[in-house]
DNA sequence: TTAGTAATTAAGAATAAATCTTAACTAGAA
DNA sequence: TTCTAGTTAAGATTTATTCTTAATTACTAA
């Protein structure tokens, strides 16, 4: 396991080597997000650093975490894009979706499907539903961006 | 395996034991849902039904949408809400999602992280990354409604 | 230490998805 | 056929997010 230490070292060395400047709210947006459980927003993060930041913009919070995302440092959680897409409820399936041109793909996984929870799940609630997300790129754009070069 | 004609059967059934009209455009609606593969937005499933029903309203959509998704006709897919939201990546890990506060809980699982893929995803493309969403209702959530009655 | 420049700020405008408003019209269902 | 749920138009509203411009700030390298 990494200490917190280790891992803002982590943070700093890749935004050197990335040409990026270790500013105070780079600094802080990224510690908050690392002692943070919620999955904090955007909006949520800002607030919270507000109080120690008081001339923090919003706009910062966003393109500050929008260039950690790039380079691999926070991730956006479940959500793919501000768009809601939906689906005819119909079987149990699991869902492949491309980062490159944001086509889902469904599959099916039948040894997954039924399989037990772990343990680790004991006593977080009621479980109503589990499904997998297999993030990649597809075939597709991967013969296009072959044939591009 | 169900047939259309069967899901369109249930459909129908669902509306009418709920006291809903099956109205022309919430049976143009569902039927595109169920006929697409690639699970459209909001937006482009009305663009699609467009040209065959010309009057119909893009509000019309989102509120049939919404009230599909009640009777659990349809499903939202993977987006939990319109607000991003972020962690940083410190390890492999899975989230539970509170369906009713929003919550979202990690959790661990060594079992399902070194076991394979299954064969259908053969040749869907270059994989990076898998992820279990497990949805529920959170502990607190249920204790809360328990001493609400 | 300082110069150069990347980054942040304010203030406000722009965009996009989604929802709501009102009032008129339409069409299921009993 | 009548009652009423549902849809429509047209436009306003909300919310998250991004962009604009111009001024200021503060890292980093020399």
């Amino acid at each position: 396991m990494a200490t917190e230490q280790q891992v803002m070292a982590h943070f700093e060395a890749t935004c050197r080597s990335h040409g990026l400047k270790l500013t105070h709210q780079r600094l802080e947006i990224y510690r908050a997000l690392l002692q943070s459980a919620e999955h904090p927003s955007a909006e949520s993060l800002h607030k919270q650093l507000e109080t120690r930041l008081p001339t923090l913009s919003p706009d910062t919070v966003y393109r500050t975490l929008a260039t950690f995302e790039q380079l691999g440092l926070v991730k956006r959680v479940e959500t793919m894009s501000s768009q809601a897409r939906f689906e005819a409820v119909i079987d149990q399936h699991h869902h492949f979706f491309c980062d490159q041109c944001g086509r889902l793909i469904d599959f099916h996984w039948h040894l997954f499907d039924t399989m037990g929870l772990p343990e680790s799940l004991q006593g977080i609630g009621k479980i109503r539903d589990k499904n997998v997300v297999v993030h990649g790129v597809c075939e597709q754009c991967l013969t296009r961006k072959k044939s591009e070069s």
